[in-house]
DNA sequence: AGTTAAAATGACAACGCTGTCAAATAGCTA
DNA sequence: TAGCTATTTGACAGCGTTGTCATTTTAACT
């Protein structure tokens, strides 16, 4: 019934120890020797014992994946990039819904680590911006990825266990498409101030209005958060203004303002996209949902989430699995939908 | 740096094992016993170490999460709900997105569970009503939950571990308020037939529109799958064909194909809810951001599936945690947002 | 063939906790 | 207070692996 290491040790002929270099893929197992105990392994179909594993090796065979945002749909896909990578690798992955906001989230999140003996971490934001909790991670000398807002800079250390989601880049791009749609009033519903990509979005914004001799109109910006709820009060806000006549095109902090954007027009009787262009970020199933679909900027978060783990894993495993095609920066790109279309006269 | 059990009992001078049963909550330890322990597990920051737990106990203290469905908000919903009974009980939760198509499901579930040494599982639809799935775990002898469509029946023996969500009764319900409203021409466009649930809400539409009389129609029934896209497309081909005329309400197998219906409705010039009425199921958040918002059957997935981990570990921890609040059977109930309205004349 | 370094393998003690079972203590009753 | 039972506590082995380090085998040289 239940097979141990052992069992496949005497099965093939060899040492315990042995088996354990095989499924641990060490070197220094003789080609012969690796497919004796394969063969054995297969035989008796074993199943290392991951908590064996975890309680006599250094450290455990689970990373974690800790997030505070209320999107599902990114959630799925950090959840699924990641877990792809941890099959892979023969990992577990320990999830770990949070609030930013919370007294202790460092404590928490350290608990968590100390209690399941985590081999490392994958931080979204906002949580991989706080400060503090890299400095505790540092401490405890857990090895941690950051999923951040910005691109790769020239501080390499850093930059080392960060992956970049170029969101100053994706804005201009929208923001471009926009001004050669021949809109020169654009206003921008932001998510969280706190939050990097609001930043970086806005500037990527500002960039392109600049670029283009337009001037930048404080009051075409309104701050809010990355909910539809928001969405739809901050365009509100923007179009009941005296600015109705000016504004001809909404960015939206992401898809699912830029959704919330969308319904505050239908309910102001505002055509979309013949009186107003909308547009979104990030790209989820939510922008081909909405009627008409959202222009946005397209973010693969299964690839990028995946690829987080391959750098956390790149740092566990030591020497071995040294992955070299681990890309850093993540530079979304446009997809235009029916939600932006010319300026009207 | 790490404090073991063994710290712990000598600071508070009694046995490891002591220590051992006052984490545990055991029984037979007096109060002030009890007292100094958990003085000293505070003091000392004490954190039992999960995998020496899981590999000296005689079941892991873990548990897993099984699912094959593309709506992240459900997974979500799920994942928070189980995740918060884990919390509470101190263990971890594995999770395991799959593919119910896949040929050897089973074994990749069985060899989940071996390899973890899992406490339980929680099967979520359309899983949990594979039988070979069950049969296996069965014979493994793992305890489990099933989250099933349906009510819990008079076969004792099996509800035992079964929750229920009563679409039947939804459906019926939606179907009547949409009766009421005056509409004699409902369509329903399904989802995925060999869903459980899918059954029950057809068979609730069917037995409402019998109580009052009105013939069932099997051309207003159009068979799809769980999807935005496939209520797009069952709309559109019940609203092109001739029935046009007749259909005045759409009943969307979940809340993306009633989105879906809502978006081919928009592009066919149809008014919601002057000239159609649409409704969904599950009032997801994705019911509040479509325009008009859904009338739908709420269905709190979070609350379910926090009643399932309870079911699953009131069986799991023998005797001790006899939770007796457990719900079985979830009906959900209606909400009536802007999506329906009176049958136009 | 003889020597030496390098590679492959094995023996055995941890890892930190819980199960088992025996020992000690407390709470009774007569 | 002795004598008995019920309750509380402790000693110790063992869960299934991996790390360490010693040992054996192979390869690579003179």
């Amino acid at each position: 019934m239940k097979v141990t290491i052992n069992d496949v040790a005497k099965h093939a002929g060899v040492s315990m120890k042995t088996v354990s270099r095989v499924i641990n893929k060490e070197p220094s197992v003789r080609k012969k020797t690796y497919d004796q105990v394969m063969l054995a392994v297969k035989e008796l179909n074993y199943q290392p014992n991951t908590a064996a594993r975890n309680l006599a090796g250094t450290s455990s065979f689970a990373i974690g994946l800790v997030y505070d945002n209320p999107n599902a749909y990114y959630i799925i896909d950090m959840q699924n990039g990641v877990l792809s990578r941890c099959k892979e690798e023969g990992y577990e992955l320990v999830i770990h819904p949070c609030n930013a906001q919370q007294e202790d989230m460092q404590a928490e999140i350290a608990t968590m680590i100390k209690r399941s003996r985590l081999a490392g971490l994958v931080l979204t934001p906002p949580l991989s911006e706080q400060q503090p909790i890299i400095d505790m991670l540092d401490e405890l000398g857990v090895s941690y990825v950051r999923l951040l807002s910005g691109h790769n800079e020239d501080d390499a250390e850093k930059a080392r266990n960060c992956i970049y989601v170029d969101d100053f880049a994706a804005a201009y791009e929208i923001t471009e498409h926009l001004i050669t749609l021949g809109h020169k009033h654009i206003a921008f519903v932001c998510g969280d101030e706190e939050h990097k990509s609001t930043t970086e979005r806005l500037a990527g914004y500002k960039q392109a209005l600049a670029d283009h001799q337009i001037a930048f109109n404080e009051a075409f910006v309104h701050n809010g958060t990355y909910s539809f709820e928001s969405g739809v009060q901050g365009a509100k806000a923007l179009l009941e203004d005296g600015n109705r006549k000016q504004i001809t095109a909404i960015l939206g902090g992401n898809d699912e303002v830029a959704a919330g954007a969308l319904f505050a027009a239908r309910l102001m009787n505002i055509e979309i996209p013949a009186q107003l262009s909308i547009s979104g970020f990030e790209d989820s199933p939510f922008s081909r949902q909405t009627w008409p679909k959202l222009t946005t900027a397209h973010q693969a978060n299964d690839v990028i989430s995946e690829h987080a783990a391959r750098l956390l894993f790149s740092k566990t495993r030591g020497s071995r699995n040294q992955d070299k095609d681990i890309i850093t920066t993540f530079t979304p790109s446009m997809v235009v939908r029916e939600s932006t279309g010319p300026a009207p006269q």
